[in-house]
DNA sequence: CTGTTAGCGCTTTCAC
DNA sequence: GTGAAAGCGCTAACAG
């Protein structure tokens, strides 16, 4: 059986009561009770027990955190800095990725409106109808990472997609000389996707280029998605300089087929990405790409989460967007050398 | 305010024991009454309070799951093996890596002892004094994947680093020819180092091929280190044949001192390594290396533990090894063709 | 089959 | 300053 305070009680001599606020640090106890019940509990070994606690405080000191299906690398930077965030403020996380026995919708279901977690941050690309519900109708505080989206209830965080790319596309102009640029799209229900396009586009016109329909591919965010995209583009008679792939892993695939054609990176045609992945840094030409916070992403979700469970929660939702840098690899060469 | 059981049973016409009888599906209702109640509960929406269930079952139906600092994604499939395994068994897992703001040893401390969790999965390459010591005390649970170790008294889980390794060289011997091979050691204090490193020699000795000093070097697990190691091995005079980097990351540091002198992978010289990391598929040429099923070192970790938390936990501490295969890239040749 | 009651271990009024 | 007692929401004897 583990000890109690009724048991520290007794041997103190004093009642359940003195010995919860001695442990609880409260100064309406005589400093010399204080010290022999704290004494006594250190020789003990006495450790509170969490349930009792969250029972009367009605509060779990959890939280959970529901992604997609957690795969590679970027989510653990992101669970990384949730952690690291949240446990500085006396809190755990519980981790829900999606998997064959579970959906994000059931992990969500699982998470809201119970004495289960005190707040939830949710991870997802784009926030469909029945999620949207989810998030309205929960009791427990929430926070998002997402890409833009029509819910102004609740609290988001998400990537500057638009900046990003904007910024790199600029870039390629501006510094390599680069004019004729492809974009491989993201998933069209990927509202990442959807900025990154727009910051691609936006930095065109703005520079005096016009968009080529033929520059412009689907992807999937997937590597093979990259080198179906990139062999796509590459069989164009006019072939673009440089490849933007909306994110790394379908500029690796992009690496794969011009490496297969025996063509060279960058001298023959550059390739950029977006993400920043740790892969990016391991291949041969390393990966000029956009950097995004992954960390970062995490802490702050974190950061407005704990806000409103310890807050009021009765202020406005907020929206932060992290920003992002440029990462200047390899894999592209400045054109007027 | 949340509904409780104390609300349907006012609302049923019944005493709260009943309704939590039915709630909790028990035979000894009568079914009108129960079905009755279970609608009440249904418009009422009511959510069982997780804390209260917690309290008097002494049970929190959450499983802690502590491990070094996260990165990169091999210990993505580790969690979500774990997660898969004990979602099903209805719990729910915490993930606590080590990080700036705290330790492997302070994770440890705060899961073990207390009513906080069910019990815990420990990740960790090798088990020192201190560790040892915490869980052979501990009151809850505990289940390790680890290396070989001297603590027979807990459940632990490994992976059969001698026979993959073993595999390896031989396969690399018998199939294609390879006599000159080069192993980049792992770590000292980490006991899949010291594993695969004796799959290493026992399958050169069992092939009659005599260990070369020279070509035993060490190496740290890192990309950097495998890199410092090749370049070692590529400044020799007499260069071996294939070098068996003990895991991935450091056959990827090969990769780029190799590639950096101009030479060719399998041509000039052969690269193998050990994890199956999601990086080995994507390098070219593809990593031949030995694989992991890292996800089933989670599952596999997770069931010691749920059988103990759920059996009558006095059966003696198992042992179980997740044995690992053979993943044929294009990094070797056959050197009889 | 169902109700009464006693806790689970802790915090927190309300008295003294 | 400290103690008595109520109660957080639920489960599980024990009676009936």
């Amino acid at each position: 059986m583990n000890i109690t305070i009724k048991e520290i009680a007794k041997r103190a001599n004093v009642s359940i009561a003195t010995v919860s606020r001695a442990l609880n640090n409260q100064d309406t106890v005589r400093p010399k009770t204080k010290k022999a019940i704290l004494n006594i509990a250190e020789e003990l070994n006495y450790i509170p027990n969490v349930g009792a606690r969250n029972l009367v405080n009605q509060k779990t000191n959890i939280i959970g955190f529901v992604l997609p299906e957690i795969q590679g690398e970027f989510y653990t930077d992101i669970i990384k800095g949730i952690d690291e965030y949240v446990y500085n403020a006396g809190y755990h996380m519980i981790v829900a990725s999606s998997h064959s026995q579970r959906t994000i919708v059931e992990s969500l279901v699982g998470f809201m409106n119970r004495s289960f977690v005190d707040g939830v941050i949710l991870m997802i690309p784009s926030i469909n109808e029945r999620v949207g519900e989810l998030l309205t109708e929960s009791t427990v505080p929430v926070s998002v990472i997402t890409g833009k989206n029509k819910f102004d209830t609740i609290d988001t965080v998400s990537i500057d997609n638009y900046q990003g790319a904007y910024s790199m596309i600029s870039y390629l102009i501006r510094h390599y000389g680069y004019r004729k640029i492809a974009i491989i799209r993201g998933p069209e229900t990927n509202n990442d996707a959807h900025e990154r396009f727009d910051g691609y586009a936006e930095a065109l016109i703005y520079n005096g280029i016009e968009l080529n329909e033929n520059w412009i591919v689907e992807g999937d965010f997937t590597q093979r998605g990259g080198e179906l995209a990139c062999s796509r583009l590459m069989s164009l008679l006019d072939r673009p300089e440089i490849i933007f792939a909306s994110n790394d892993m379908m500029a690796l695939g992009c690496y794969k087929v011009i490496n297969g054609l025996g063509l060279s990176i960058p001298n023959d045609i550059g390739v950029v990405g977006f993400d920043h992945i740790f892969l990016s840094d391991i291949v041969l030409p390393h990966l000029t790409t956009v950097h995004v916070p992954k960390s970062e992403l995490g802490q702050e979700a974190a950061r407005l989460l704990l806000d409103r469970i310890n807050g009021n929660n009765d202020f406005k939702p907020r929206h932060t967007k992290v920003s992002t840098g440029i990462i200047i690899g390899q894999s592209c060469r400045n054109l007027n050398e």
